[in-house]
DNA sequence: GAGTGTGAAGCAGTTCACAGCG
DNA sequence: CGCTGTGAACTGCTTCACACTC
């Protein structure tokens, strides 16, 4: 009853980096804040912010703008972020490692508190306060931790695979850095982050000569 | 003359990922590879990979489907991968390490010669092969080793300040993993990935139950 | 009057369907 | 006959414009 209709990825997306300025304006004691500075802040136009905030139901003050404190609570509850997640990490190679430590992360809910890997120099070795644990008994661990996510991190080679494994014990969200797309069944929330995908529009845009729009969002 | 019209930005993406499957098709020994089988590879469907790979120009074989070398060649050519790119890293701290390291950007031809950070106590020190330089001499340094790309991995607060001295110095691509969205003047390419982003869209995806499509291109 | 909320217009990317070539 | 290349329809997000509220 809170969020009735579907609301669009790309506003999504957007309600993530809003949080995090809200959070700023909130820190600097600002109470209200109207859609001209969240949009310069984020670096969109006032009207999209509107039409993404009014998804949210409407609370705006007409001639005041939005309340700060009020805002971050919807945002944070719409984006799943008043609680924690049971996250795991499978891959715990450079770019794993990097994300395990990752801050923002920790301050968001999101504790990592599974490691799989396949090297067996690694399994029994800790990141952090976690063990490091192998790759073959990745179901077992994946049900005694109760894990409701998992971050793929591992060489292209092993990602499908691993993911399929994972889902079969019952992840239900996947946020994928290995250099390839998975593909996951219907039901499981994936989201492919390749960064070499990232760095290659750029030497397209400079190939080309072409100025790319001065704000751009997140990706 | 070779793109004579703009290629949207969402096909110059998945050019990126058909490439990478041409090279391991091209290393089967495949010659030939219909839409089909592209698009079942990368996830999307036939039509749409047939509409991406009409702006390069016909050069697909009815009855037959695409000549892997052919098109491997002008896709390497459109993104920019014909050539070596003179990249420097902003910030060497453990995602910069991370990124650093990544094989896949080295062996596109993305050389990293250029490596900055302000904690003093790294001055000096050694990535890899490259020398770690002081913040103070940002400028300097991108000058001297004619940067043309910059990946930004610094903390939030840093971030906008060093990218408008590194866009001052000449960069004209920028890669963006600082937790905040920035800014450029218009002509400067830039892309903002944002971990948190990614991870919280996939905690609203939980929250609200709802099924994400199956196929996800990289985003 | 400053600023929200929204229906309507505009635009971009995707999907469809089919004519046409090898 | 299989598969490409493409105009045309469609879908979904963004921008606009303005009535309405505090």
């Amino acid at each position: 009853m809170s969020t009735p209709a579907r609301i669009p990825e790309a506003t999504i997306r957007r309600f993530s980096l809003y949080l995090r300025h809200l959070e700023a304006l909130d820190a600097d004691q600002v109470d209200h804040a109207p859609s001209g500075l969240l949009a310069a802040r984020i670096g969109t136009t006032a009207a999209q912010v509107r039409k993404d905030l009014s998804h949210l139901g409407s609370f705006g003050k007409r001639g005041l703008g939005y309340s700060v404190p009020a805002l971050t609570a919807v945002l944070r509850r719409t984006l799943g972020l008043d609680r924690r997640w049971r996250v795991a990490l499978l891959g715990a190679g450079r770019i794993g490692t990097a994300l395990f430590q990752y801050e923002p992360f920790r301050r968001r809910g999101f504790c990592i508190t599974t490691v799989i890997d396949a090297d067996p120099r690694k399994i029994g070795r800790r990141l952090g306060d976690v063990r490091i644990r192998s790759e073959g008994r990745l179901e077992e661990a994946l049900r005694e931790d109760r894990i409701e996510l998992a971050i793929v991190a591992v060489p292209a080679e092993a990602a499908q695979r691993l993911v399929d494994r994972a889902v079969a014990a019952g992840v239900g969200a996947v946020l994928n850095y290995a250099p390839v797309p998975l593909r996951v069944p219907t039901g499981v929330a994936l989201r492919n982050v390749s960064m070499l995908v990232e760095l290659e529009s750029l030497s397209h845009a400079l190939a080309n000569g072409r100025a790319r729009p001065v704000r751009e969002e997140a990706r």
